[in-house]
DNA sequence: ATGACGGTGTGGCACCGA
């Protein structure tokens, strides 16, 4: 079974997109982020015809985030348990697998801006709350998978300019250790189990030929837990959508477990 | 580099993203 997440910047504009990727690659759950519409806007339908079931939450313009999945999504929660959050960011369900059930916790993390920014503050006090939620999460599902734009490089392989970048946003020490924090929960980051092409990325800046030029960052994570640890088989990034006409600045990646 | 590109809103540009 596979699970993918996916920064589509405007469900809007690249809902063909989403329906064309689904279609060569039939994921059982596809998370999204960047909806940039409200509920109301969500294209459930279409979806639906193409054999997804979603749990959304939306936000007008701005963030925005949905769980597709082949069979429902149970128990679906919206946001950080115990944060009060005036944005749409966070969306986790249930989901049923031949294997037993999963807990999907798809996130659009903060970006940021800048540290010492009002943003940056922010992005801390998300993230520290994230973690205090998803320590009760875990407890109560085991087998749980944390995955979206995290907006956070892990390491310095995660970047084209680790040094020139340091310290500047998805790069500063503070985000990492918080990175960090989340593995010391008993997540791992399933893409660097295995070996990877160097200078492996799922976001490219739409300026300056960032993409042609490969100068990216890899942001989009796909966090398991230990006990299905044992079970990753797989984790890719797909960089195809990015040469698409009307590209999203990010692309998917997509884990595989037994 | 206060830049670039792209999405959204009720706009004639500003704001945000990363």
């Amino acid at each position: 079974m596979k699970i993918a997440t996916w920064n589509i910047n405007s469900l809007t504009v690249r809902l063909p997109q989403v329906l064309d990727w689904l279609a060569a690659h039939p994921v059982d759950v596809l998370c999204l982020q960047e909806l940039k519409l409200s509920d109301d806007k969500f294209p459930m339908a279409a979806l639906e015809a193409a054999g997804y079931h979603s749990a959304v939450f939306g936000q007008k313009t701005y963030n925005g985030v949905a769980i597709l999945s082949r069979t429902p999504a149970r128990n679906v929660v919206k946001n950080i348990v115990g944060f009060t959050d005036e944005q749409s960011r966070v969306i986790a369900a249930t989901v049923d697998m031949p294997t037993g059930e999963i807990r999907v916790v798809n996130g659009y993390f903060v970006n940021g801006q800048s540290p010492g920014s009002e943003k940056f503050d922010y992005k801390m006090k998300w993230l520290e709350s994230l973690r205090h939620w998803l320590r009760d999460e875990l407890a109560q599902h085991p087998n749980l998978v944390l995955l979206g734009d995290f907006n956070i490089t892990a390491d310095d392989r995660d970047s084209f300019d680790p040094e020139g970048l340091r310290e500047t946003i998805h790069h500063t020490s503070e985000e990492r250790l918080h990175f960090q924090a989340l593995v010391k929960l008993g997540l791992t980051d399933a893409f660097r189990m295995f070996d990877q092409p160097e200078k492996s990325y799922s976001w490219w800046d739409y300026r300056e030929f960032a993409f042609r030029r490969n100068r990216g960052l890899r942001i989009d994570h796909i966090l398991v837990s230990d006990p299905l640890k044992p079970l990753v088989r797989s984790c890719v990034i797909d960089k195809l959508p990015r040469k698409n006409e009307r590209p999203s600045d990010h692309v998917p990646v997509v884990v595989e477990l037994a």
